[in-house]
DNA sequence: CAATAACCGAGACGGTACGTCTAGTCTTCCC
DNA sequence: GGGAAGACTAGACGTACCGTCTCGGTTATTG
């Protein structure tokens, strides 16, 4: 076993992850992705730099955690058509995707994607959990006599969330009509399922 | 008159801006969008960092310009139906993704986003031309009477390309499917403006 | 209260100055004044730039550090005679003068000069100093009833090592003979001063 | 023979001679010695850095030039006596050395023993012709009969400028006192060589 | 009077060092 | 052992300057 013993020694101030994912939060929206420093962090919430190492391996994984926290993405309650499950999944992650400013999370999937080990991460832990989701959702219409064969949920995915992050991150566009996006989205994609 | 004055002094060198771009897409292959410096873009080059910085006023500019290079997209040949064109302009613009690692798009993005005046570029530029193909598309199929009326391009452009994009840049998806999705997400879109 | 805190976070390496130290000198000889670079020192001294600029402002600072260490002369013991006295003094600035190569005395002395901040220090502190320890021995000349009024000790001072220091540093010459020319200059110096 | 062919092509324009000794003496004085650069030269010259290195191999040559133009000196009048002679040179040179500012000198001096070959050229072609100037007023003082032997005219060159030196370029002194001190230094030099 | 050869201003070129900055680690004293 | 403070290594950044070279063009002498 490596790292420190347990239950030795001083227990960890849970203030001071607090102050972390604050400050962290504050400076992203001050100065944005590129120009958050550790130092920065560190100075703002009244700590040392090795109080966020202790916790954080990188700057990477302490932005991410953060901004990503609640990730215990859970599926929807059945709302009983295909369509509806997946209008609800939509405006769920698409609340997700408009809750932080664009640039951090462009910042933040550079990062993920310079490295190898933080992208196999991040599928695994984010996407996966998104695709567990979409499963169940597609599980129920299959049950429901919605859907005749098991699509692919990747292409599921990609079809559902494409068309909300490319409008939220590229096009930056009013975040006032992701909701009305999800909606034609949704249906939109029901629809092409259903069918074939 | 504004710009360099013309027709004075030693003239740049063509071939300067040829490695340049050269040593930029070699090192973005081999060593990835983060550790790119410019002190090996130069070396590999073969010049001073002088002679990039007097044509690139920063590392994102030069990659910027080593790598989205032709931008000069047109609209496809009217290929008889809305489902065509918008296919074709789909597989055109997810070729141009797929051909650059993700790594350097993200790289890329992320810098972009990170500073207002070369967001305000990139959009005006790149995600414009796009918008404007999609007009022309559009503008057939209601000349044809498939539409009833000019639906909101950048609705049109999020519903298009959103899936291959997030295929291709977020699931890290097989490209030999990009084809099949492409085809796909152009009938659906095509088949939801349509009918409403 | 001014400078850094007190007993406050990591203690500067002392190991460290004297890296810098020892590096400055020996590069000093190896390559000369005007090819000592920063880097240089910092990989020979096997530390970073950054503790180098943690401790000297400039390049200009730390060679002057590394050069004009121990820069504290005491008079002479009393020889008896203003003329041994002189003399004393003068062979101890010509083994200083001539401890360091000529074109490292050069190259600070441009420096020195080229920065006003500089230039008053080093004659605050070097030249200063050398015209207290002149003043020591002319006062005890005046005491002895060999001068019958004190003399301007900037005239004496130049009159005393200003051939010394032609000598060593604009005529490069014979380092054996510096011993002959002191003695010489103080005995010339010394009659001067009684006679007028 | 290397070099361009004598009297073949457009002759070097005199103007421009000119020119570039005004622009580097006026920099000169406005900024220093180290802060004079090539291109500032040639900007307020009104020409192009290669009508200088077409004149002068290297900065250094160029400021040597521009500075310390007229090196023709001469032996002065005879004036009778030793000490008349050497009161003469060592104000000649004191003018000369007072002419320039401080940091000029020392930035020309710490350039010119940077180099081998530079050293060398100064030392032959300046340092010599002060030494032929004081070998003659000595060869007269011999024939009148001041002195029994010919002394090392090294060693009087360090003894009768090597204070004037001390005086105008590290104690930065008065420059009016610097008269006076020439003869005071003439006057005991003089009277150290007749004696012994 | 045309050809030749060196000149000219402007400014791009390769190279090199500068002093700054940041990430992530380490060290001190304190609790 | 946790924590604050801050020094540490490593290495990229963008700037500045040097001395050279290249462009279009000019001005003398030579043939």
């Amino acid at each position: 076993m490596t790292g420190p013993k347990q239950n030795v020694g001083r227990p960890r101030d849970a203030q001071i992850d607090d102050a972390i994912v604050r400050a962290t939060r504050e400076l992203l929206v001050e100065r944005g992705y590129a120009k958050l420093t550790m130092d920065a962090v560190a100075k703002r919430a009244g700590i040392g730099k090795a109080a966020i190492y202790r916790r954080f391996a990188t700057r990477q994984e302490m932005i991410f955690a953060a901004t990503v926290h609640g990730m215990e993405e859970q599926p929807p309650p059945d709302s009983g058509t295909l369509r509806g499950d997946l209008a609800a999944v939509c405006r769920t992650i698409a609340a997700q995707l408009g809750a932080a400013p664009p640039d951090v999370l462009h910042g933040l999937l550079a990062d993920i994607h310079a490295d190898q080990a933080l992208g196999a991460r991040f599928t695994g832990s984010f996407i996966g959990r998104e695709q567990y989701v979409l499963g169940e959702v597609l599980d129920r219409a299959l049950a429901r006599g919605e859907l005749a064969a098991m699509p692919d949920v990747r292409v599921v995915h990609a079809l559902l969330i494409g068309p909300v992050f490319f409008w939220l991150l590229i096009l930056i566009g009013d975040r006032e009509q992701v909701a009305a996006l999800s909606a034609t989205v949704a249906e939109s994609v029901a629809d092409s399922l259903v069918k074939g």
